[in-house]
RNA sequence: GGGCUCGUGGUGUAGCGGCCUAACAUGCGGCCCUGUCAAGGCCGAGAUCGGGGGUUCGAAUCCCCUCGAGCCCGCCA
């Protein structure tokens, strides 16, 4: 190591000190005579000064010195001349007069600028990737995400955890998502998948006596890409023997007020809402609401029983429900507005959107005029309504009117600036449903995953209502991102072949793909459950990102490819015997 | 598979039927300049307006197709 400092360390104590410095030109400002050299490592920035008449050949070097060059110079730390000290620079009193120069390397000129924050087109971004990583923003996100990452291995390791790996070649389930498979040379016609999930060893870990297992896994899915989706990811993985439902949601909470605190400044409010599945869906439409804000909607029809609006009395007279959302000083919003909500609602269902703006002594609205006075008055008092204020309604069946208008609420808040970007405002999901109806494939479908436990008191319905079966599952949700779920798991073998017979699967077939499961049950599994965490979409949050490629050092695009390496690519015709493998392309 | 938005010098933007022989900033090259820190001044190079077809006397601008990017729906046990 010939590096005697770092640019970004040195202070007003170095001064007088010899310093030898490797690092790239940040900037380079030639004033003929003197050229000062901002030079950058991962650490910082400090001001190099070249002098003509001090040092001529370093002098000469830095003139031809172009951004992103490394350079290793060597000079002497001084105080900068009383009145040129800069105070926006943590080494803003210091500069290092140099006496030699050394080009380590050049650089040509850059397809977008290293120094400077400014937006870049994306692709550009990730085909050099390595530029960009070197500004301020992946620079700092890179930190955040390390800091992340260790501050739960701590926090595990101190709680008696045990950090276990588990296969990345592993089986594949044509459950769930689509699986990468990998082929075998040594197994021709086989194939390995890349893990979904390290959900089936870290149970037989349990099996195993290991008590309390965590891992920050990679997982692979190979479905759709999304702001918030990737193909592979990386999960924070924990599994816990003899616990129930409450041990591992006060784990979760623990640890994510601990880690919010310590790595963000951001308001973390305490203890963490907790609601259920049922009612996170009635409120907010949404079973990972925001809830940095308010606007929930509130049930109305009981308020239009005798109404003589048709639209009202239709709906309800087949069964259907109405509810409504007041937006605190929406009054003001124009028709095109209120269109455009209209439109937002229609994305959810709702076949229109009742609404009534209060104004100063009259309401002006699209339906008031088929309501009585008493409903008038009736609506706009259960809704809190004041002047100023919109309130929407929408009348339709089951939970429609629940999830137009939480798209709405999402809409208004976007609009309005209402979510706060310096609160995490987290909550705990609970009463997941067990099972849901796949209409296409005419079966009950795993909601979580089929070795979650029912919920104790739903035991009977399992045959009899299936659909009211209520699970051990939770979610933990964070301003209306999904952080991550868990459940406690099935650990009796009975109750595991009574999932699979319920989700369609012969004996025969949850043999073949679970019989492993079933037979690690009968050898004193203990009860056990867990839960996983994305932790992308934790540092996205963190850092105020809203994409999780911000967070990932070599992330892929919207169609999955990696512009930078040019993955996925064609392959060796070679290769390809090796592994028993034909092309058929259509 | 579908919907929406966007493709203009290296980068970021403007222009949205004729004033475009395409503007601005930055970057790039040259010259000048000894206290700047987004250094400054002067000069210069750099774009067949993503690609193809069409409408029109005339297209960066309007229409169709296509390719690419982003966001969303489907999908994500």
């Amino acid at each position: 190591m010939r590096r005697t400092h770092r640019c970004g360390d040195l202070r007003a104590t170095h001064v007088g000190q010899r310093a030898l410095l490797q690092g790239w030109v940040h900037r380079q400002r030639d004033h003929g005579g003197l050229i000062f050299i901002d030079l950058r490592d991962r650490e910082g920035i400090v001001q190099v000064v070249f002098n003509p008449t001090i040092a001529p050949e370093a002098h000469a070097t830095a003139s031809d010195a172009r951004a992103e060059y490394v350079l290793e110079i060597e000079g002497t730390v001084a105080p900068r001349p009383a009145g040129t000290e800069n105070p926006e620079l943590p080494t803003g009193a210091v500069e290092v007069v140099a006496d030699r120069a050394q080009v380590l390397n050049p650089s040509l000129p850059l397809p977008f600028t290293v120094a400077e924050e400014g937006p870049v087109d994306e692709a550009v971004r990730l085909t050099y990737r390595y530029l960009d990583l070197r500004r301020p923003r992946m620079a700092r996100n890179l930190v955040l995400r390390h800091r992340v990452v260790k501050f739960i291995r701590d926090f595990f390791d101190e709680l008696g955890f045990l950090e276990v790996e588990t296969p990345i070649l592993a089986k594949s389930t044509p459950e769930g998502a689509r699986d990468y498979l990998v082929p075998s040379r040594v197994r021709p016609g086989e194939f390995y998948a890349l893990p979904q999930a390290p959900q089936q060893f870290k149970q037989l870990l349990m099996v195993g006596g290991v008590d309390r297992y965590f891992q920050i896994a990679r997982c692979f899915r190979d479905e759709d890409l999304r702001a918030d989706r990737q193909p592979e990811f990386t999960q924070l993985d924990l599994e816990m023997s003899f616990v129930e439902q409450d041990d591992v949601l006060g784990l979760a909470e623990d640890l994510f007020t601990r880690m919010s605190r310590a790595l963000t400044t951001k308001n973390v409010p305490t203890p963490f809402p907790r609601l259920t599945y049922d009612e996170a869906m009635t409120l907010y439409g949404s079973d990972k609401p925001d809830l940095r804000y308010g606007m929930a909607s509130v049930e109305l029809s009981d308020l239009f029983g005798e109404t003589e609006f048709e639209v009202f009395r239709g709906v309800l007279g087949s069964g259907g429900v109405i509810r409504g959302i007041r937006v605190p000083g929406g009054a003001r919003y124009s028709r095109r507005e209120i269109d455009e909500l209209t439109e937002t609602g229609k994305t959810e269902g709702a076949r229109g959107l009742a609404w009534a703006a209060i104004e100063p002594g009259e309401l002006r609205s699209s339906f008031a005029r088929f309501l009585s006075e008493g409903e008038q008055r009736a609506m706009i008092e259960r809704l809190e309504g004041r002047e100023g204020d919109l309130l929407l309604l929408v009348a339709a069946p089951g939970w429609v009117p629940s999830k137009a208008l939480g798209a709405i609420r999402i809409e208004v808040a976007r609009r309005e600036g209402l979510a706060d970007p310096d609160t995490l405002a987290y909550a705990r999901i609970t009463e997941f449903p067990l099972l849901e109806w796949d209409e296409e494939g005419r079966r009950w479908d795993a909601v979580h995953h089929p070795f979650t436990s029912p919920m104790d008191e739903d035991f009977s319905l399992l045959e009899s209502d299936p659909g009211r079966v209520r699970a051990q599952a939770y979610d933990l949700v964070c301003n209306g991102w999904e952080l991550g779920g868990g459940s406690i798991r099935i650990h009796r073998r009975e109750l595991q072949e009574r999932m699979f017979g319920l989700l369609g699967f012969t004996p025969e077939r949850a043999e073949a793909q679970f019989g492993h499961m079933l037979r690690a049950f009968q050898y004193g599994t203990p009860p056990h459950g867990g839960m996983a965490v994305g932790i992308d979409r934790v540092v996205a949050i963190f850092a105020g990102e809203s994409s999780i490629r911000e967070v990932m050092a070599f992330p892929k695009n919207q169609s999955a490819a990696d512009l930078l390496m040019n993955a996925p690519s064609q392959v060796d015709e070679r290769q390809l015997r090796d592994l028993h493998i034909g092309l058929e392309l259509d």
